[in-house]
DNA sequence: CCAGACGTTGTT
DNA sequence: GTCTGG
DNA sequence: CCAGACGTTGTT
DNA sequence: GTCTGG
């Protein structure tokens, strides 16, 4: 999964985008680091506005096609890489809608039954990333909608879950942005798991928990009066 | 044909 | 338990 | 994802 | 929107 993350440097995440894209971002503004992104939420996206890579800020839970108008509106802040292609929720915007979702690193959490033991994981140079989205239009007064697109966890975030979110790096958020859909294959090689040398864990202080919270203390490590090794 | 569900995550 | 808001 | 709220009826 | 069930 990855449905909460942080861009707390967002000035470095643009401009290594402008770099992999060989672009300038239209649009682009000056962004207030965030350290706590969560579904419902707006958060700065990069998709193509008449064709050309554009800053944009959309909410995070894909509203699907299917969904448009409807007055119960289900939000979906992941993807599965396995199925969008196939999926009717996905399937749209995975053949034309592809964007990228700037970050500088994501959290999970350990379940310990009695708390959720937040992680954050980071490239290990601590470099900005890109992650694999999907975008849909607004839908009358509510904004566009955007989803991260998951793959399997690999070693790294395989100690904390199962899931983690496709991060793309230099010719792969090209690809992923470009315009034509992607062939199965394609699709398959683009969405494969990080290598483990790429990420960086750290256990990060509980305040994260509560979506609410906001600031440099989300990704703070843990209290010292927290001992509990795992 | 229409009506209704659809997609994610998590479940040691 | 399940649903909603963030 | 986590945190927090959650429902009916009748009554004034 | 698109697929399934009736």
């Amino acid at each position: 999964m990855c449905v909460r993350y942080t861009v707390h440097k967002p000035e470095a995440a643009l401009e290594a985008l402008e770099g992999v894209l060989n672009a300038a971002l239209r649009g682009k503004t000056l962004l207030e680091p965030r350290y706590n992104i969560a579904p419902s939420q707006l958060a700065p996206i990069v998709a193509k506005e008449s064709g050309e890579p554009s800053l944009g800020s959309m909410r995070f839970g894909l509203l699907p096609p299917g969904d448009r108008g409807a007055e119960r509106k289900r939000a979906l802040p992941n993807a599965r890489a396995e199925t969008i292609a196939g999926l009717p929720a996905f399937r749209a915007a995975a053949a034309g809608r592809r964007c990228l979702v700037p970050a500088c690193g994501f959290y999970e959490f350990r379940d310990l039954g009695t708390r959720k033991q937040p992680w954050l994981f980071t490239l290990d140079d601590d470099e900005p990333m890109a992650l694999a989205g999907l975008w849909e239009p607004p839908d009358g007064a509510d904004p566009p909608t955007f989803c991260i697109v998951t793959t399997t966890a690999n070693r790294v975030v395989g100690e904390v879950h199962d899931r983690m979110p496709v991060i793309l790096t230099g010719e792969s958020a090209a690809l992923w942005f470009g315009d034509s859909p992607l062939n199965s294959a394609e699709l398959a090689q683009l969405t494969l798991p990080a290598a483990d040398g790429l990420l960086r864990a750290r256990r990060v202080d509980p305040y994260v928990n509560n979506s609410r919270h906001e600031g440099p203390r989300c990704v703070a490590p843990p209290p010292p009066e927290d001992p509990e090794l795992f």
